[in-house]
RNA sequence: GCCAGCGUAGCUCAGCGGUAGAGCAGGGGACUCAUAAGCCCUUGGUCGGAGGUUCGAUUCCUCCCGCUGGCACCA
């Protein structure tokens, strides 16, 4: 079976709720898979929750709950909330299934049998109200502590350790060799200098049971079990892996999950993660896959983070974007729209309102909106919505677009793609003033120029629903509707021009993007 | 502190050796198919500051000022 474009998103932690940075890594995300699939790949796009830890243990106990059923209803939150956002995921894994843990434990196994994990003990001062080990940065000039942090006594703690310091000049080299392993380019930068410039100390991957029990267990030391990063990161692999991903279980040998005869999916194509995280993406996950014998992923591609008018988002101040509530004010489509365009992937975003009201104005309603409304208004006021024959006025145009758009897409410059696709948009609107069918349609002697015309634009505009099917796949759809075609708008092929039929009929124009900010006249 | 990057029209940014461009906002105009949308024209800048290299610098170099990001795991 061939190799399919398996993309995934970071797995969120279930201790709060989804906001619009969780939001936009699955949409970013969303866009490049449906392109993909678009582009004629078999797309396996993976999201899904992180539910171990400490701080979820807490919570549920907080609400009096059992941790897996406190996980159980958080996963429904979030289940709706992708779904909300339109993601076309093929699988939602949950760090608590065991499809996923017996994976986890395979690797730890493996490791620990080829001698890359190993126990030692660690001395260092202990809150056990915070339940934590504290470091000199939380300690007073004094010497003392915050009171938050109750007694705190010198502690020793047996762990389990993953032996990562031997890889660091692997790791340098391979991302040296490889420009594309890490994307944005300054990204690439940060993770060289460190590397570069700090010695990699060995990665703590346990706890005991007596401190924390919501973990997956060590298998080979029931005391124990695992903690965060070592669970999260496999998820990636565990997937595959319990789906009998030939590459996967080839690395897990006799303990795989599965017969090797699932889909090809091993190693992904691409993580797309916050730039928080990246450090454990970039350094810890390639060198657990480095030991465990595996390929690695071919990029690490890190987004930035939204601010709220020009500052940090917080609960506190209260200046937080709710994505579900723009979506029921806006649309998902508008929505979906604005996280992409108003960013390239990489820097960090300021979502303004007034900025989100000017781009759904501008560029959705009075854009692309009103080009397709008046397109197949016209078509049917002079034609009765036939479709006259086909003629290529405006196909370099659309070309050229579709060129330019495949390109940023696979570059993953999707605020660019987004510009390639207005550009096609004000051509369009240029060519209706140029050509003036409204005056044609005045003169009988000028009805083949008037077919010729129409036919431009109702078929640029069929294009441009190929174009933006994998970023606004509702709007796609819906003008693929007024036009009345049948095919598919998400495959990339029909973005060649002459798809629309002579003697085809359209159907009524329905607008897009109704303003909203305008005032009934008196 | 160290490393990297940025500072260009009111706003967001492009340009990167021959004295500046786009989109939006602002101003004017012609039209009417359309969600009073769209189209055309147009006002805005001594390109952060000071030196240097060069026939010539926004574009290269040095310094200064301002801003941003990174400097891990924090068992």
């Amino acid at each position: 079976m061939s190799k399919r474009f398996y993309i995934t998103t970071a797995i969120d932690y279930t201790n709060g709720a989804p906001h619009l940075g969780h939001a936009y890594e699955k949409i970013i995300t969303d866009v490049i898979a449906r392109a993909h699939r678009g582009f004629g790949d078999s797309v396996f796009f993976l999201t899904g929750l992180d539910e171990h830890g400490q701080k979820v243990q807490q919570a549920a106990q907080a609400e009096g709950l059992q941790p897996q059923a406190y996980c159980d209803k958080l996963a429904e939150q979030w289940r709706a909330f992708v779904q909300a956002l339109g993601v076309s995921n093929d699988d939602f894994v949950r760090t608590t299934q065991p499809r996923h843990q017996k994976v986890v434990q395979a690797l730890l196994e493996k490791l620990h049998a080829q001698g890359d994990i190993y126990k030692a003990p660690y001395e260092g001062w202990y809150s056990a109200r915070q339940e934590t080990f504290l470091t000199d940065k939380e300690r007073r000039e004094d010497g003392s502590w915050d009171s938050s942090y109750g007694e705190v006594t010198r502690l020793v703690e047996e762990n389990w350790y993953f032996r990562m310091s031997e890889y660091q000049q692997w790791l340098i080299e391979y991302i040296e060799a490889t420009p594309t392993f890490v994307y944005p380019d300054y990204r690439r930068n940060e993770v060289l200098g460190f590397l570069k410039n700090v010695t990699l100390d060995d990665l703590c991957i346990s706890r005991p049971l007596s401190r924390l029990s919501w973990g997956i267990p060590i298998p080979f030391d029931p005391d124990y079990v695992n903690y965060v990063w070592f669970d999260a990161l496999t998820n990636y692999f565990s997937v595959p892996a319990s789906l009998g991903d030939p590459v996967a279980c080839d690395v897990l040998g006799a303990s795989a999950p599965a017969k090797a005869t699932g889909p090809s999916l091993w190693p992904a194509d691409i993580h797309v993660i916050g730039k928080d995280i990246l450090r454990f993406h970039a350094v810890y996950w390639p060198i657990m896959l480095k030991a465990a014998g595996a390929p690695l992923p071919k990029q690490i591609l890190a987004h930035g983070w939204w601010m709220k008018d020009g500052e940090k988002m917080s609960k506190s101040t209260g200046n937080v974007v709710d994505p579900l509530a723009v979506i029921a004010e806006w649309g998902l489509d508008a929505f979906r729209y604005y996280v992409v365009r108003e960013l390239e992937i990489g820097p960090d975003g300021n979502w303004t309102d007034e900025g989100f009201r000017q781009r759904y104005t501008s560029e959705l309603a009075n854009g692309l909106g009103n080009l397709v409304n008046r397109s197949i208004s016209m078509l049917n006021k002079y034609r009765n919505g036939v479709v006259p024959n086909c003629h290529s006025e405006l196909e370099p145009d659309a070309v050229r677009a579709v060129q330019e758009v495949e390109n940023c897409l696979r570059q993953r410059r999707l605020q660019a793609a987004l510009s390639g696709i207005w550009d096609l948009i004000n051509k369009a609107n240029q060519y209706v003033d140029r050509t003036a069918p409204f005056k044609l349609a005045k003169d009988p002697e000028q009805s083949g120029r008037l077919d010729q015309v129409l036919y431009n634009l109702v078929e640029t505009c069929r294009v441009l629903a190929v174009l933006l099917n994998p970023f606004i796949p509702n709007t796609s759809e819906r003008i693929y509707a007024q036009l009345k075609v049948c095919s598919e708008p998400e495959l990339w092929r029909h973005t060649a021009w002459g798809g629309l039929l002579p003697g085809h009929t359209v159907g009524a124009p329905i607008p897009l993007f109704p303003r909203k900010d305008l005032v009934p006249k008196v």
